[in-house]
DNA sequence: TTGCGTGGCGGAGACCTCTCCGGTACGTTG
DNA sequence: CAACGTACCGGAGAGGTCTCCGCCACGCAA
C-alpha cells in the first residue's frame, strides 16, 4: 500500500510536530520566553528538527495560537450579529486587548510582527479580514470614518504590545482604546 | 596630587567610554543591529568592559542618542513659542515620528522600552516632561482633552515602532498620527 | 619603599539562536 | 531480496548575549 506507507511516513513527521507543539505550549505557559533549545529537548528531538518544522520562533508561536486567532476572527462576525456595528467594533477591540495581554507568548509574536514576515501574512490575514468586516459594517452604518483600512486600526492599537501583561495594564489599555476609538469615529459635520 | 591622579584614573574610564561610544555610533550607522561583540572589538576593549559601561544594549543606544532626545524635548518649547499650542503639538508629533524613523538604532531601543527598564526612566523622562508642557499649553488653550497624560500619547503613537524605517512608512505614519490627533482633541460639546 | 585597597580591564564560560550536512529508516523498484 | 530515493532526524559549529571573576595598575599610607 503505497499511500498508506506514505501516510505513515507523514505520520511520523506529524507526531514529531505534535510533540513539539505540546512541549512548546507547556513551556510557554510557564515562561513566555522559554528557549527553543529547551523546547526541543523537552520534546525529545534535536534542535534541528524543531527548526525544520518551525523555521522561526514566530512560526512556532503562531502555530500554537492559530486556532485562537481564528476564533478572534470568528468573534467579529458573532459580535456583528448581536450588536450594532459600532458596539461590535468596540467590543471586539476590548476582546482583542484582553486576549493579547493574557496570552503572553502571543504578544511577543505580535510585537515582532512588522510589515513583512510570515506572521504578517498568516496571522494578520484572518485578523485583517475580520477587521475589514467590522469596518465595512460600520461604513454601512455611517458610524466610523470611511477611509479606514484594517492596518490603520492594527497600527493604532499597537501600543497594547508595550504594556506589561504582568502589570497594571488594564487602565492604560482602556485609555488607549478609548482614544483610538474616538479617532476612528466619523467626524460629525 | 591625589585629585589629579583620581581624575586620571577617571580619565581612563572616560576615554574607554568614549571609544566605545564612537565605535558604537559608527557600527550602528552602518548596521542597526550590529553585535555588541563587534563594537567592543572595534573599540579595542573586552566585551566585559563594554557591559560594565553599558549594562544593556538599550543603555548604549540611549547614550548615543541622549543629546538628540534632549533636543526633541527642547523642540517642544521652541514650537510652543512659535506656534499656537495645537499646532505646536501636531508639529512635534510629526517631528517625533520622523526622528524615530530616521534613527534606526533608536527605534529599536524605543521599541523594547516597556514600562520599566532604564530607558523608561531616562529617555522617557525628558520626553514625558516635554509632552507634559505641550499638554499643559493645550489644556490652557482648551484644544485637547484635559485628562491626558504624556504616557497616553506615547502609547498611542507606539504604532510608529512597528513601521519599517527602510520601507514606505510615511503615509502610514501620517495616517496614524492624524488618527491619534483626532482622538486627543477635545470633543466639542 | 613596600605593601595594600580599589577602579577599571579582559576574556572564559554558560546558554542561546540559527544553519548545515551526514546519518537513518522506511518504501519502492527491478 | 537487494539496492536505491527520499523524508525526516540529530547535533556540531558559528556567532551572539550576558555574567562572573581573576588580574593589573595606580594612588596612598606606613
Amino acid at each position: 500500500m503505497s499511500t498508506k506507507r506514505v501516510e505513515q511516513l507523514h505520520a511520523q513527521g506529524v507526531r514529531t510536530r505534535a510533540h513539539l507543539l505540546e512541549s512548546a505550549r507547556e513551556a510557554f505557559s510557564t515562561c513566555s520566553d522559554a528557549s527553543l533549545n529547551s523546547i526541543a529537548k523537552k520534546a525529545g528531538v534535536g534542535i534541528g528538527t524543531l527548526y525544520r518544522h518551525f523555521p522561526t520562533r514566530e512560526d512556532l508561536i503562531f502555530e500554537l495560537y492559530r486556532g485562537e486567532v481564528q476564533q478572534m476572527a470568528q468573534a467579529a462576525d458573532d459580535l456583528l450579529e448581536e450588536h450594532p456595528p459600532l458596539n461590535a467594533f468596540r467590543l471586539w477591540l476590548n476582546r482583542f486587548a484582553r486576549y493579547a495581554m493574557t496570552k503572553a507568548g502571543l504578544i511577543g509574536a505580535l510585537q515582532s510582527a512588522t510589515s513583512r514576515g510570515r506572521f504578517a501574512q498568516e496571522a494578520r490575514g484572518p485578523l485583517t479580514a475580520a477587521l475589514q468586516r467590522l469596518l465595512d459594517a460600520n461604513r454601512a452604518a455611517g458610524t466610523l470614518r470611511e477611509d479606514l483600512e484594517p492596518d490603520d486600526v492594527l497600527l493604532a492599537i499597537a501600543g497594547l504590545y508595550q504594556l506589561d501583561p504582568a502589570g497594571d495594564w488594564e487602565p492604560r489599555a482602556r485609555r488607549l482604546l478609548e482614544l483610538v476609538f474616538v479617532g476612528l469615529c466619523r467626524r460629525d459635520p
